[in-house]
DNA sequence: GGCATGGCTGGTCATTTTGACTAAAATCCT
DNA sequence: AGGATTTTAGTCAAAATGACCAGCCATGCC
């Protein structure tokens, strides 16, 4: 179920795109505005939400509407042998909003959020702390240049056979 | 309408966190399924969808999803001059997902998507010849290690007054 | 060529939900 | 305490939903 990522079709990303603002808009007034029967939008519907394409949709939340008005990332490397146990304790900092692994000198790149820059420094404390983790070193987010977006890599790909 | 931005209250989590996997259940399920009354999960609701809290439902979309395999972040350092016309032939650059302005030496970081090794070359030699952007330098993301949440920053703030 | 498959269409149906609107009760704020 | 705001619980007509269906058209396979 997790091995191979859905694939998003001409027609999911029509869907996806005239969802943007209001996901919640009645199925039937996407299909008259896509052009298409109203099982078929039912259908996809359906089916996107059982595909994994999406992240849950909290993930819509922006930290500032949770008077996390700072934010960060962390970059911490750590004692190898024991990744996995970071990891756990990383996932049980409810500030800790995304990490990832990346190539080069730091481990793992975490993205925290704060209420002011003490909140901060108590959360990179925490992180400081988690098993493994030797070495930490955070820079804080001085502006959100371009918040997370796909729209525009989904307009590209529309008009493509895939 | 964007200077000071919306403030979730106990209610709009509860909202939130029970729409987490479904966005579209109808409103009465939430309702009582919350104990609240019909009309003040719609009015919330609505409230919620012109907050500017919330990011737009694309924001959802995992690149992987998009044939988008590869990610990477770039950091950029740049020309403090012509911040704007960076940013703006950024914004213009698909493949461009995210970027921050954090603090230290690199000016800009930024998360782009390809399909494969290749093709994140060539977005990176992109985002190198835009104006103002004198030196890159690009890390692959070997592994997402926490998606994007916020759920468990919405169940820490639960149970407090805000 | 012939056939099965899968997806889309356009139609039906009974049931549920929606949006808009009440008045009254509860809660919050100062 | 008093006024403002929110929530409740109720109504209503109109609309949407989910679950069907048969027909149609591509596609891929033997």
């Amino acid at each position: 179920m997790n091995s191979e990522t859905y694939q998003l079709d001409e027609t999911d990303r029509r869907i996806l795109l005239a969802l943007d603002n209001d996901p919640r808009v009645p199925i039937m007034m996407l299909a008259q505005q896509l052009g298409l029967a109203r099982g078929t939008v039912q259908t996809r519907l359906e089916r996107l939400a059982h595909s994994g394409a999406l992240r849950p949709n909290t993930a819509r939340i922006l930290p500032s509407s949770m008077g996390r008005g700072v934010s960060a990332f962390v970059s911490a490397e750590l004692n190898q042998s024991s990744l996995n146990e970071a990891i756990d304790a990383l996932r049980r900092i409810p500030e800790v909003l995304e990490c990832v692994a990346p190539a080069g000198e730091t481990d793992l790149l975490i993205r925290v959020s704060a209420t002011d820059p003490d909140d901060l420094y108590r959360v990179s404390e925490e992180i400081r702390l988690c098993p493994g983790i030797t070495r930490t070193s955070t820079s804080m987010i001085l502006r959100d240049v371009i918040p997370y977006r796909t729209t525009a890599l989904l307009s590209k790909l529309s008009g493509t056979k895939n």
